[in-house]
DNA sequence: TCTGGGGTCCTAGGACCC
DNA sequence: TCTGGGGTCCTAGGACCC
């Protein structure tokens, strides 16, 4: 409940915005505009990503695409067979931001409170702004600006706290406004099948189903004791969120990154450590990058694989000093591959720095070494020179074929 | 599965402390 | 040692999201 400044308590104003395949849309319209004639939202295409650097799935598909029976995080080959017609594109991230920013710019006109929920979804509380009667007016206001200035179709979910308005937005697409109040739970949200739920997934979707749970409808009914024992603090959200309860905040406030990391599918396993050294220097030197362009710092490092068998392991390891270096993060990278690594040919690897700290909240070492300080003013040197020159214009020595490859967003 | 890449949060077990 | 109980920290793994 949200109590107004005379103290009376109110429903919270929730919309939720989710952009209707938002990458191949975007896509097209960029298409579009530099010159392209043809609309990929009106043929049978995908986003996807390349086969034959084995990362081949449906990042996105155009509506008649979907026709075909294709669904996002299958193969590509596997979209070939459903349609053999069907045409794949690479898309850009670049793009992607730039439409991101677009809609989060217009939304911005309507409040300040917007949380963006990922690169095409965003949540806005419009409780100060407005009665529940003309909510659905700004949302239809919000349509019709999105589909006439920016060219693209959106879904609008309308509710009094997130969890309903994002199942709301995911009825019936494109292009349209749905409502899903608490007086609506029952008739509109109650008989979906539980894989419909969000934060249901595959792994406990199954469970449910053993225990009779295939509806949400049923899952609400279900003993929330039963439940709690069962899943633990996973149970209580399931029960809550099948009732429709959900007290989270829109988070419209700047949040700092909690862990930053990346990864790389191989294009070829890989056996040899040295190869896989040297692709964790390359791994090292752009989460280092980002790590600083956020003015942080990291007290633990985290190294992944994934064998050809799609086994993932990963080992993390604290340090003694957090830092943003990219040879301090390299050297414990490197520590932790090698006192893993099974020797097994490796299709993936991956490196994460977590436990970050605002640079700023550094305790500041009396003794900081003369060696620390050259490194850390290399760093910067090399910073400077990818913000200037590209990013893949700049790397160091120590990275030879395998690690070069590797291209980042 | 011919199965991406970037995140968040939770749990469980072991080490260690009083 | 026929080995308590509670707390914190660390690590590995796994669930989910877009």
């Amino acid at each position: 409940m949200f109590y107004n400044k005379y103290g009376d308590s109110m429903e919270r104003q929730i919309i939720h915005i989710d952009v209707n395949n938002a990458f191949l849309s975007w896509y097209a319209i960029w298409r579009l505009k530099n010159g392209e004639k043809d609309d990929i939202r009106e043929i049978p295409a995908v986003i996807g990503g390349d086969e034959s650097k084995r990362s081949g799935i449906v990042l996105a598909k155009s509506n008649l695409a979907k026709q075909f029976g294709i669904v996002t995080g299958e193969t590509i080959y596997q979209a070939k067979k459903k349609c053999p017609n069907i045409k794949i594109f690479q898309g850009d991230y670049k793009v992607y931001r730039e439409y991101s920013d677009k809609l989060y710019n217009l939304l911005l006109e309507y409040t300040d409170k917007i949380e963006r929920f990922s690169i095409d979804e965003c949540f806005l509380d419009m409780t100060e702004y407005l009665m529940k009667s003309t909510l659905m007016d700004k949302a239809k206001e919000i349509r019709k600006r999105v589909n006439e200035e920016l060219g693209f179709t959106v879904n609008i979910g309308l509710s009094s706290n997130k969890l309903l308005a994002k199942m709301a937005s995911d009825f019936e697409k494109p292009n349209k406004i749905h409502t899903l109040f608490a007086d609506e739970i029952k008739q509109k949200m109650w008989p979906l099948p539980i894989k419909e739920l969000f934060m249901l997934g595959r792994k406990t979707v199954p469970k449910l189903y053993n225990m009779k749970i295939k509806t949400i409808g049923d899952l609400a009914k279900t003993d929330e004791k039963l439940l709690i024992k069962k899943f633990g603090k996973y149970g209580k959200m399931m029960w809550d969120y099948a009732n429709g309860i959900d007290n989270s905040e829109v988070v419209y406030k700047y949040e700092a990154p909690k862990s930053i990391g990346n990864s790389t599918t191989l294009p070829i396993d890989i056996q040899d450590i040295d190869s896989l050294n040297e692709i964790l220097l390359t791994l090292a030197e752009h989460v280092t990058f980002r790590l600083r362009k956020h003015n942080m710092l990291a007290r633990v490092v985290n190294v992944g694989l994934r064998t050809n068998e799609f086994k993932d392991y990963s080992h993390q390891s604290k340090l003694d000093l957090e830092t943003s270096n990219t040879k301090e993060i390299y050297e414990k990278a490197k520590q932790l591959l090698n006192s893993m690594y099974k020797g097994e040919p490796i299709r993936l690897v991956s490196l994460k720095v977590d436990k970050l700290i605002n640079k700023n909240e550094k305790q500041m070492s009396l003794f900081e070494s003369e060696e620390k300080q050259k490194q850390e003013e290399l760093d910067k040197v090399i910073d400077n020179l990818k913000e200037k020159y590209g990013y893949s214009a700049i790397t160091r020595a120590g990275q030879l074929s395998i690690g070069k490859k590797i291209k980042f967003k």
